[in-house]
DNA sequence: TTGCAAAACAGACAAATGTCTGCTTTACTT
DNA sequence: AAGTAAAGCAGACATTTGTCTGTTTTGCAA
């Protein structure tokens, strides 16, 4: 390969790595060697070990195609695929997998239990949740008064903003009397008996498609 | 490990590298064996083995690391990473990305000119897109009667629903006098001399994060 | 020119990872 | 109880991938 001005080619060998990783598919030394015309592994390992130096990647010791890019790249990590499901997860998500309609790119950070649904209805529609609209919900029990959530309410899920009316703010389900707001006004605030209503998580993402015409 | 019931083990083991490949993260043979309490490596080649000839597994020969899910199960295409702009790209798109905040996941089917703009205001809450929400844009000089597109007025970008008055329907900018309406009752709708608007793209997507708080 | 540092090269070696062969254990059937 | 097929085990071996050592080439400056 031709000799480059320092730096120049240490660009190029970043903007290849970032391209791979934001795909899923972290290359070898190998591969970046011959992505980038060297002659030589050691050429490419030689940039690979120089970016981590520079903090611009993280590498998984002992890992093969073990480079990645630092979780403080602005990046918000490795892009997801979240399950869109077909029905509402009734037991643990795992089991709920089987209804899965496709998968949403997605980068929610941790390793928690994501879903996607289908919203039904406009109940929410004066906080911007269409009927047709895609949710993203973090599975969890409880949530804090204010957050939009998914409810089962009997056998019937529904998404509306939680309220505690008079529990100690952050206590969730359980510590006090619990609401289930429209954010409608042609829908009534749902107040549930606090046993047979159950959280299934909080939306952490809406989503419109708005395909059709030119 | 224990004797499992036929297929009982194999679901087992099938979960665990959907798992993992949906993080992006395929494991090595050894990392299953690991997960699955396995005492020989064998064991769980064997049922990656076949789940690949099953059809629920894809291999990729002669690859560390080289289980990936079949095309099949995820629809609609590979993820693309949509650049998120931080002004109004003026020029080709190419140079515009020089203020890219961040890259969104999507799957934006064809290879067409795609960015993210964040919406600034409430002029189209009525539409479901609030003020911080992120739109996806399709790059294109025009687009059909009711669409909901970004166009420059002058040097400001606006989001609004587009409206053809007299053209023939999907002649677009040029044939007809064009309105652009806000979907508020607060807002005007805004009938631009037709020399000086510009559609740079139409809206194909609309996303609002809602982190915070639990 | 000469010297120096970074870039690139070449090849060997080491570690990670995948694959093969033969064997043992279990669940089930008859 | 015996037979059988699938599940699981053990260890050796092959391939992929990462790392090391030493050398050559290039650009720049004194």
């Amino acid at each position: 390969m031709a000799y480059t001005p320092p730096g120049q080619t240490r660009e190029r060998v970043f903007r290849f790595m970032r391209e791979r990783l934001l795909d899923g598919q972290p290359p070898t030394v190998r591969e970046v060697r011959d992505a980038l015309g060297f002659r030589a592994v050691e050429s490419a390992r030689t940039h690979l070990s120089a970016l981590v130096q520079e903090g611009r990647l993280v590498k998984k010791l002992g890992v093969a195609r073990g480079y990645a890019l630092p979780e403080t790249s602005g990046q918000g990590g490795v892009p997801r695929l979240v399950p869109l499901l077909g029905r509402v997860p009734a037991g643990p998500l795992d089991l709920a997998i089987e209804d899965v309609e496709s998968y949403l790119p997605s980068r929610c950070g941790s390793n928690d239990e994501v879903f996607a649904l289908r919203v039904r209805g406009d109940s929410m529609r004066n906080a911007g949740i269409m009927d047709g609209d895609l949710v993203i919900v973090r599975k969890q029990p409880t949530a804090s008064s204010g957050s939009i959530v998914v409810a089962m309410i009997g056998d019937e899920a529904t998404v509306k903003t939680l309220h505690i009316s008079n529990g100690h703010g952050e206590g969730g389900v359980g510590h006090g009397r619990i609401e289930l707001r429209p954010e409608n006004a042609d829908y009534q605030p749902i107040v549930p008996d606090p046993a047979e209503v159950q959280i299934l998580g909080k939306v952490i993402e809406v989503r419109r498609m708005l395909e059709g015409g030119i």
